[in-house]
RNA sequence: GUCCCGGUAGCUCAGCCGGAUAGAGCACAGGUUUCCUAAACCUGGGGUCAGGGGUUCGAAUCCCUUCCGGGACGCCA
């Protein structure tokens, strides 16, 4: 239940009727009237803009119309009171037994709560992290990798059927050259000092395990092979042994992504070719010059007639090449077969979980959408992820990539843990750069909000624990005795988390969804304190069974709230710390 | 040069589809504990929402423009 949009439909509804009565004009655009909560407590409960949207188009003063349909809102169910104030707002005070209500219908729906038919089951795919398996993941992987996931879960449950992937760029130069790297180490394997490792080749020490695979698998029979022969071998063994790494890495996250997808899948299946095929078809293909890169031209650049794809028609910067020199697909291509693919599958909607660097492959992604299905057909929706800097007691951590020493996402995830990773990773927009400092983020206090948010769980699961020792709250459960203004706070907070979902599902931002359990929690904190003053506000009152009752109710209302969003944060609500 | 992201309190950042007196944390000053976890809470000061123009009943929010910071523009992957 989303109370704002029982309310919406009310005003709207009642606006009909005084259309069809002839008390406004026939046919206005309801579109722009809301029904939302006022900033202000003093406000009222449920705002709508109906007169000031309405004035102009009805040709009528703004707050006699206000006052017109206040009245008739006023005499419908659960409205209390409707008063016109300010430029013409219509505020909304409910009576009091409609609360009770929301509680009642959170405690029943309990993990459901929340949950919302949005999305009306449309298809959505949301690719995320996507690194080049050539090696762990990384610490800058973490945040698309958290962002990503969260999203999806978000999405899910407000109505989408969300598919997670990963697309493995398996096909490319790189995959050859950390094949020689492992064979490197195979040889190290069998006994060989390979001395310093190469430059140009991949020196991690996670290969060294993959020498050893080789060698039990191979034994030394690779060894006066040609390259030709042992490349294939080794890049497919050690291929399969990198993602089982990522895929740990991940797991370690608790990210499970249901796709994965291979690069050279799409070639393999001449699903490559077929797309140049079909686009060459529509006629979205040409055979011309590209003008020079602007800004640094590189000093190898070539002017020469090339296959390209006419990606300005649809909206990009330029138009992008299919084919290398070579007569090879470019990466590019690939892209293109891989979004076909997704269409295929039935796709609504696309989703990219990029990092800030990839901000240029905005548009070329929506004109390969546009290009394949047709303008509008299919949503392309691209979230660019920015850095993360990494901190330690306020010190910079440094990095240096040339001596292979970078921060892993293991050695994150490991420091601090994966709850604490994915939520600091989520108390941010997206497109904002992050500083994460391991020292402030495991620290327990107010300061650290996912510690903060855990344990606003963790009291109502300790009070919910005590009670049920003392065998408290025999009594009647009766909503309506929570009177006091810390309590109504959170009943009006709790009853906007369905509307936040929403509201964070359409912005594709589930950053929304951790500062709103920020908030609760800290609505919870301050009615915990407020009960040492006033003890009669305490949750267990031994003297008084129907309230004792009826508050710890109340409690489990709230830890459902705070359950459900960290759930879809990807963070555990813990018992007790 | 073109494109993308950002610019909100001293610092780090929220601010919904435009809505009423712009919020939170940190820092600073003060206060709260015989009582369910003080691992918390309460009170206070602090703002040219980068500048300018426009649209609107109403702009931090939308549009244009200038400035500042970051990023991207390759047959790489």
């Amino acid at each position: 239940m989303n109370l704002f949009a029982h309310f919406q439909t009310l005003v709207r509804d009642e606006l009909t009727a005084m259309a069809a009565e002839g008390l406004l004009p026939p046919g206005l655009d309801l579109a722009r009237v809301t029904a939302e909560p006022p900033r202000e407590a003093a406000h009222g409960d449920v705002a709508t803009n109906a007169a000031m949207v309405l004035a102009k188009p009805a040709g009528q003063n703004p707050r006699a119309l206000a006052e017109a349909l206040a009245a008739r809102l006023a005499r419908r169910p659960h409205v209390a009171q409707a008063e016109v104030a300010g430029p013409g707002f219509i505020n909304l005070r409910l009576r009091a037994e409609f609360w009770p209500r929301v509680l009642a219908a959170i405690l029943e729906q309990g993990e459901a709560y929340g949950r919302s038919t949005l999305g009306q089951g449309r298809k959505v795919n949301c690719e995320y992290v996507s690194a080049n398996p050539t090696g762990p993941l990384h610490v800058g992987h973490c945040r698309g990798a958290v962002f990503g996931d969260a999203l999806a879960e978000l999405l899910s449950v407000t109505g989408h059927a969300v598919v997670k992937e990963y697309y493995i760029n398996d096909a490319g130069a790189q995959v050859d050259v950390l094949a020689r790297s492992a064979f490197l180490r195979y040889r190290e394997a069998l006994g060989e000092a390979v001395g310093e490792i190469p430059a140009g080749l991949y020196p991690g020490s996670y290969l060294i395990p993959v020498g050893e695979a080789l060698k039990d698998k191979f034994g030394d029979s690779l060894l006066n092979r040609p390259e030709a022969e042992w490349l294939p071998l080794v890049r497919d063994v050690t291929m399969a042994m990198m993602m089982e790494l990522i895929r740990a890495d991940l797991a370690a996250l608790n990210i499970r992504q249901e796709v994965f997808f291979s690069e050279k899948s799409l070639h393999d299946t001449g699903q490559v070719a077929e797309t140049v095929a079909a686009l060459r078809h529509k006629g979205h293909i040409y055979e011309g010059r590209l003008p020079p890169p602007k800004g640094e031209v590189p000093e190898d650049w070539e002017d020469r007639e090339q296959t390209l794809f006419r990606a300005t028609a649809f909206g990009d910067d330029i138009d992008r090449p299919l084919l290398k020199s070579d007569g090879s697909y470019t990466y590019f291509a690939s892209d293109v077969a891989y979004a076909r693919n997704k269409i295929e599958r039935g796709f609504n909607e696309l989703i990219y979980v990029l990092g800030a660097d990839h901000g240029g492959y905005v548009k070329r992604l929506e004109a390969i959408a546009a290009a394949l299905a047709g303008k509008g057909t299919v949503d392309v929706v691209v979230r660019l992820c920015q850095l993360v800097k990494l901190f330690r007691n306020g010190e910079p951590v440094r990095m240096s990539k040339r001596a292979g020493e970078f921060v892993t996402l293991r050695d994150v995830v490991d420091e601090v843990g994966p709850d604490v990773v994915r939520f600091m990773m989520l108390f941010r927009k997206n497109e904002a750069p992050l500083d994460f400092d391991f020292a402030r983020v495991t620290e327990q206090s107010k300061d650290n909000p996912v510690f903060y948010v855990q344990y606003a769980h963790a009291r109502i699961c300790s009070v919910l624990r005590n009670a049920e020792a003392e065998g408290a709250g025999q009594g009647e459960v009766n909503f309506a005795l929570l009177t006091d203004e810390a309590e109504g706070a959170l009943i009006r907070r709790m009853a906007l988390y369905p509307r936040l979902l929403e509201a964070a599902a359409l912005a594709h931002e589930p950053h929304r969804v951790a500062f709103y359990l920020h908030e609760l929690a800290s609505e919870f904190h301050a009615l915990w304190n407020k009960g040492k003053e006033l003890p009669q506000l305490r949750f267990i009152l031994r003297e008084n069974g129907n309230m004792t009752a009826t508050r710890l109710a109340f409690l489990r209302a709230i830890r459902y709230c705070l359950a459900n969003g960290l759930r879809i944060l990807g963070v555990r609500p813990v018992d007790e710390m």
